[in-house]
RNA sequence: CGGGAUGUAGCGCAGUCUGGUUAGCGCGUUUGACUGGGGGUCAAAAGGUCGGAGGUUCGAAUCCUCUCAUCCCGACCA
């Protein structure tokens, strides 16, 4: 390609919207437009780099079985009323009425779709198990888009589902596709690329995983053991706390006016948030209240209370509704509730420490040495706690180090949870029907991309790893008026692309200084430079992006030479 | 959805507080000349609903009201 015609400048101050490296780079450099918020155009250079990720998608997808299909982005309502997902999503959902006032919406994932496809295609234990999968365009109307590709409103994903006869072929199938996921990942040039267990969440079922690419700007927190052992990410992160237990003391009831929360209450008491317990309360969905009690220094963990309770929803009560318990709020006591009205979950930092303040249940009232199991033992205890940065690590005990995570991909079992609803079944060798066992596995593609950035560039942009880069090679043509110059650049430009070798050739002609930059912006990994100064003793320069120098190589070999060091350097590292 | 910030040429900004002719600057773009290894020099030129609507005023980019858009923090997040 001559970079006089590319479409797509390169920018040379940063846009003033874009505050991730990522951001900024990519709309510099030429490989995205802003269109609006959270939306973009892919430009050339963009949509090369694009392409190459979902060529190595496509192949490891392929590996395991896959079958590649398109389904439609513009979905009929009823499907998702099957699945009760109308419902139960909010307005992240895009929905609107086509010119016959039926309900349709943008898809944001495709499990109804599939079910649709699957169900009236297959229908014996024969056919099964199956994988199919698409490249497609998914739609979530975000409330808040940020940070270019990586939480956009319309972006590229490749989802997949599986579909099983029973729960050990999906068990066996996860296991390959996450495989194939850490290879994807390792073959885009992710770096820092981790897998953790995760939180399905709403997706429903048992087990997930997430795929998260390390990288300051990221939006999920993961913790990591020094040795690397330990992965997790903040809603299932578990730490080996130990906590000591003390001489009981009697219960003593204090008058603490106007003190309601930790700090106020510890600051009162001359003691640490560390010798109080909190009450926090909670909502289900049925309207039932929990009372979660933690120590005053520790946060409540919403994932893990749900997964305890086995409530899928859960919010934060009302102080309407935790006086209609009996409760006084910022008072609560767990010593006068009444088990019937509220169920009560305790922290094991609760259940194992002495001592704590706790509320009296009476205004301006706390009660001192509250002891879990003198006091109370009628509770269920759990670990609902969130942990810190430094907390020990479950497996080792060292301290755990929080790092930031952008997350590229994510694995589900799902069992049952559309196959059932949607009557996506099968007779087996019984010829009786049951409902596939599914599994589902998503990566954001332009997240991708925009992850490898992150963990992949300098202070004068990209330095796309080969797999995915845009060209292999940038080819500059300096001084191109003089000496035959634009000759030799030209011919070597026809002997690499004649070799298969991708270049991206600038002859506009422009100053030394002004292609090398826009060269560095590009972030091609290999630079050729012909020039008046080389081509005189019938040479040119080879210059790796990312490294210190160059090198001068004969203009005679140069193709040859070029053309191995990029096919060498892509074998190698695919 | 709560809090904050910003909308002036393709991009980045000044001007707004304190209203006053033809609204500026840098980069980019076009033309010509010189120059030629890390964003060069000179000359000429094109390019503007000052986000939008309403209002105040003799007069509004500037003051007031409403509105839209974009970004940041938070909530939310298959």
């Amino acid at each position: 390609m001559r970079m006089s015609k590319l479409v797509g400048r390169k920018i040379k101050e940063d846009p003033k919207d874009a505050v991730t490296t990522s951001h900024k780079f990519l709309i510099r450099g030429g490989y995205i437009r802003p269109v609006s918020a959270g939306i973009h155009s892919l430009l050339p250079l963009g949509k090369r780099i694009v392409r190459k990720i979902e060529a190595i998608i496509r192949e490891e997808m392929d590996a395991v079985e896959g079958q590649e299909v398109l389904m439609p982005v513009v979905l009929p309502a009823e499907l998702w009323v099957e699945s009760g997902r109308l419902e139960s999503i909010g307005s992240e959902l895009l929905r609107f009425k086509d010119r016959n006032d039926k309900n349709m919406l943008l898809a944001m994932t495709h499990e109804e779709a599939v079910c649709h496809l699957v169900r009236t295609e297959v229908n014996s234990y024969k056919q099964l198990p199956l994988m199919v999968y698409q490249i497609q365009t998914k739609y979530r109307d975000e409330a808040r888009p940020r940070a270019g590709m990586i939480r956009a409103r319309e972006f590229t994903m490749k989802d997949a589902y599986s579909f099983h006869a029973d729960q050990e072929c999906l068990d066996t199938y996860y296991d390959r596709v996450l495989q194939a996921y850490e290879r994807i990942f390792q073959r885009v040039g992710l770096k820092n690329c981790v897998t953790i267990e995760s939180d399905p969440g709403m997706m429903g079922g048992d087990t997930s995983h997430e795929f998260m690419a390390l990288a300051d700007c990221g939006e999920d927190v993961v913790f990591i053991s020094p040795d690397g052992s330990y992965k997790a990410n903040r809603e299932v992160a578990v730490a080996k706390c130990e906590f000591k237990k003390e001489e009981s003391l009697p219960l003593e009831k204090v008058a603490t006016p106007g003190m309601k929360t930790i700090g106020e209450v510890a600051e009162f008491l001359n003691l640490k948030p560390e010798n109080t317990g909190k009450a926090v309360f909670f909502q289900e969905a049925s309207g039932d209240l929990i009372f979660a009690m933690i120590r005053g220094d520790l946060e409540v963990n919403e994932a893990k209370l749900r997964k305890i309770i086995a409530s899928a929803e859960l919010v934060h009560a009302s102080d309407e509704a935790i006086l209609a318990s009996g409760a006084v709020p910022g008072y609560a006591s767990p010593l006068s509730l009444d088990p019937a009205k509220i169920k009560i979950v305790v922290d094991r930092s609760v259940a194992e420490c002495s001592n704590l303040v706790v509320g009296a249940n009476e205004s301006g009232c706390h009660y001192k040495n509250f002891n879990f199991d003198r006091d109370l033992s009628d509770a269920q205890v759990a670990d609902i706690a969130m942990v810190r940065e430094g907390d020990p690590c479950p497996l080792t005990g060292e301290p755990l180090k929080m790092r930031r995570g952008i997350e590229v991909g994510n694995i589900f079992k799902l069992g049952t949870k559309y196959s059932a609803p949607m009557n996506c079944s099968f007779l087996d060798q019984n010829g009786k029907s049951r409902n596939m066992i599914m599994g589902c596995y998503g990566i954001g593609v332009g997240r991708t991309m925009a992850s490898v950035l992150e963990q992949s560039h300098d202070k004068w942009g990209p330095i796309w790893p080969i797999s995915i880069a845009p060209y292999h090679v940038h080819l500059c043509s300096l001084n191109p008026k003089k000496e035959g110059v634009a000759a030799a650049a030209d011919k070597i430009y026809a002997d690499l692309l004649e070799k298969g070798v991708e270049v991206l050739y600038d002859d506009r002609g422009e100053k030394a200084g002004f292609m090398f930059n826009d060269a560095d912006l590009t972030g091609i990994p290999y630079r050729l430079t012909v020039s008046p100064k080389t081509l005189s003793s019938s040479q040119i320069e080879l210059k790796t992006r990312g490294a210190e120098g160059s090198s001068v190589i004969d203009l005679d070999a140069a193709a040859t030479i070029v053309a191995n060091t990029v096919f060498d350097t892509l074998k190698k590292k695919s």
